[in-house]
RNA sequence: GUGGGUAUAGCGUAGUUGGUUAACGCGUCAGUUUGUGGCACUGAAGACCGUCGGUUCGAAUCCGUCUACCCACCCCA
């Protein structure tokens, strides 16, 4: 089969058949990011170029290599979002949100864009659920949102997760730790891979997770940044593991996450697996106490994460998660001969509006044929109309899994027959299996 | 951007020294005599064997090119 076009490098689709694992991680989000009171956000898919530019940082890979950039037909720099933080504090600066009671609490279920390499858990155009909480200083924000993340994972089922966190100072304490960063390395110049090197000047925390051998060796005994902390900077992260530790939330410190994007200030964090290949993190995010400012607003300090809905869900399959059932049609309909369609299509929307899914034939298949459709699809119930039932006004609702057969009145007292069926436990079943 | 692997019907595969109409399973559609699905049986549709080029009397099978997908680096969620 030659098609016109197929789907674009680094996208997928979700299909019908599994459309409803993706319905269902979003329910379970939605409603733990209910029970913390933080209520949705959405903003447009694309932005003006510079929010990027300012609030992701114009250094980073992100923004250098991997934006879906373009010009308008107006001559205007648009980008794709890359990430989803710029756009919500933007969107909470432009309404000035900040006026109301603060902190603002808000989420988000998003796709992003960035002109990567896919490979397993990366994609070009990818899913995330996000929190922001803005204009909450206190460490207790931050044991809040790592628990909120922590609870969703937990929800969905997903095992085996690791939490890391770390604190990468405020941008003062963080310039000497940064110098004597550079200190420390140049001293290996020589031993450094090629990509470390260049990481010496622009962002020498890189260096300190990188994956070559060399590199790693010679970074185990780098200076911590855990020793560089400012004491407000210490005092913050101490508390916020403090509240961790009371909460029961296991984590464990680790030195060296450090985040790409520029926004990132003091508490840093990741939930990490192994078990979807090399791209591991699963749920990461931090602090971002400059980024209002740096966006032109008011100083609110900040935090929030994403998570990586794709991997998510490919961790969920790879576990073995439980999902809930899809939905099936609760009854099917076979009519048989032309003035059975009628009656069928008014039946089904009898049984629509009883609160029901109803199907029909749309082929003009035979009957056998029919009901073949009907076993394939799932359906619960299936009732035949032909000239018997319309002149009798009765017709036989057969239960397709037990085979259990029920007489039925179609005629105007349909809704009531089916009602009183459903009274008679018959249909309740559905009821009680219905998914959403 | 740099590596490695893969590429046969909608899906999953066979085709392992190049040789006639490319095979199988699942799925789809239609039947197996009267108005009832799941099982079984029969039949049908469906593939220019990813692309372009080369070697050869002859290529899905060998060589090269490109493309796509997968995986890893990088980066990140």
């Amino acid at each position: 089969m030659k098609l016109v076009a197929d789907a674009i490098k680094g996208t997928q689709d979700a299909l019908p058949k599994e459309s409803y694992k993706w319905q269902y991680i979003e329910k379970v989000v939605k409603s733990v990011a209910q029970e913390f009171d933080f209520k949705e956000i959405r903003t447009p898919v694309f932005e003006k170029t510079e929010l990027f530019q300012r609030g992701v940082g114009d250094t980073t890979d992100v923004v250098q290599k991997e934006m879906y950039t373009f010009e308008d037909k107006g001559k205007r720099s648009i980008t794709l979002r890359p990430e989803g933080t710029a756009g919500a504090i933007r969107s909470i600066l432009e309404h000035g949100l900040f006026n109301d009671a603060l902190p603002i609490k808000a989420y988000y279920i998003t796709s992003c864009y960035r002109y990567e390499k896919p490979q397993a858990g990366r994609l070009r155009e990818f899913h995330q659920f996000g929190v922001e909480c803005v204009g909450a200083k206190s460490p207790v924000a931050d044991a809040e949102v790592i628990m909120l993340g922590k609870s969703v994972l937990e929800r969905l089922g997903i095992k085996n997760i690791s939490l890391e966190i770390n604190s990468i100072g405020c941008p003062e304490c963080r310039a000497k730790y940064t110098e004597a960063l550079k200190e420390y390395f140049s001293k290996y110049k020589n031993d450094l891979c090629e990509t470390c090197l260049s990481r010496l000047e622009r962002n020498p925390m890189r260096i300190l997770d990188c994956k070559s051998h060399i590199c790693s060796k010679i970074a185990q005994d780098a200076p911590v940044i855990l020793d560089y902390l400012c004491d407000e900077c210490k005092e913050h992260f101490e508390k916020v593991k403090n509240y961790l530790t009371s909460a029961n939330v296991e984590f464990t410190v680790n030195p060296k996450i450090v985040r790409g994007l520029d926004y990132y200030t003091k508490t840093v964090f990741e939930f990490i697996t192994t078990e979807i290949g090399a791209q591991g993190a699963v749920c990461a995010g931090g602090r971002y106490d400059g980024l209002a400012e740096e966006l032109g607003g008011p100083s609110l300090p900040s935090l929030g994460f994403a998570m990586g809905l794709e991997r998510a869900l490919l961790l969920m399959e790879k576990q073995g998660c439980p999902f809930p059932q899809d939905s099936v049609a609760d009854i099917y309909i076979a009519p048989m001969g032309e003035m059975a369609q009628a009656t069928a299509i008014k039946l089904c929307k009898t049984v629509r509006e009883e609160g029901f899914s109803a199907v029909t034939d749309y082929s003009g298949r035979g009957l056998k044929a029919q009901m073949k459709y009907a076993n394939k699809i799932g359906a619960k119930f299936s009732m035949v109309i032909g000239d018997n039932e319309i002149e009798s006004g009765k017709a036989t609702l057969k239960n397709m899994l037990s085979g259990e057969e029920i007489e039925v009145e179609i005629g105007n007292n349909f809704a009531n027959s089916l009602y009183k069926v459903c009274k008679d436990s018959i249909l309740s079943e559905i009821e009680n299996t219905a998914l959403f």
